[in-house]
DNA sequence: TTAGACATATGTGTTTTACCTATACTGACC
DNA sequence: GGTCAGTATAGGTAAAACACATATGTCTAA
């Protein structure tokens, strides 16, 4: 059997020698929030990228990742976007919200009240058997 | 620039035209959760394998990468194991959790609470705005 | 005139998850 | 005695998600 090199290397983070930092993110979470963002208005790309933080994306967006994640978005129809006028300064592509992407952001809704719930589970029987 | 095919096109499940349920898991939930369940007591592979629906892991495992997952979490000194004893059936590998595994184990707690928060915070906001 | 912030985008590698197959022991059923 | 289902471990491979790096252009301020 071919070594596997350990498949984990970078998904825990070394913080002292024998203390780990985990991560414990949820699955594609700048998606529901670049949805839930755009719900409030209309914004471009680069904005997106400012406001990501305040919903607790930190440090962990791509901004690659991000436009290629607006376009597949696009793609989708969840989004809808155009460039923005002649205005000066570097041309803005515009996304807005779909009725479409807002039924899949319900649906995320859903799916994060469930995930809330295996969270509190666990926590618990953690806390069951300290 | 080549066509990238959609990026999503499984993290979403089609459930009627125009419907879609999201699935929102926490990223390897399944590795705090084994380091869990071990903590409770020693266990083999099968076993871990009925018990994670416990845990809210339902319809995920993967029996193959739950054997790579646990040879790893060994590789890392999290977990250590031993083939049962002569015993009839089949041959099974018992697991048992290393003080390692359980200062790893606290870590992802205190990444799964700050999850909690994340999520909770995503919520707030999107009932401010409904 | 150059450095830095703003803005969009592509290329590519790594990690994580999904799907599929192989092997082997045991008990039940025909 | 044969085969089928359940238990048990394991490998191969592909797709999805994420990380890291680079390219290109506009504008402002030092």
């Amino acid at each position: 059997m071919r070594h596997h090199r350990h498949p984990r290397a970078r998904s825990r983070r070394l913080v002292r020698p024998g203390h780990w930092h985990v991560h414990a993110r949820v699955e594609r979470f700048v998606e529901p929030s670049l949805l839930l963002l755009l719900r409030e208005r209309p914004l471009h790309g680069y904005e997106l990228l400012d406001r990501l933080p305040e919903l607790g994306v930190e440090g962990r967006i791509d901004i690659g990742n991000l436009y290629r994640l607006l376009r597949g978005l696009e793609d989708e129809g969840l989004v809808r976007s155009e460039w923005g006028g002649d205005l000066p300064g570097p041309a803005k592509r515009t996304y807005e919200l779909t009725a479409e992407g807002r039924r899949v952001l319900d649906s995320w809704v859903e799916g994060l009240r469930r995930a809330q719930g295996t969270i509190e589970g666990f926590l618990a029987r953690y806390e069951e058997g300290r």
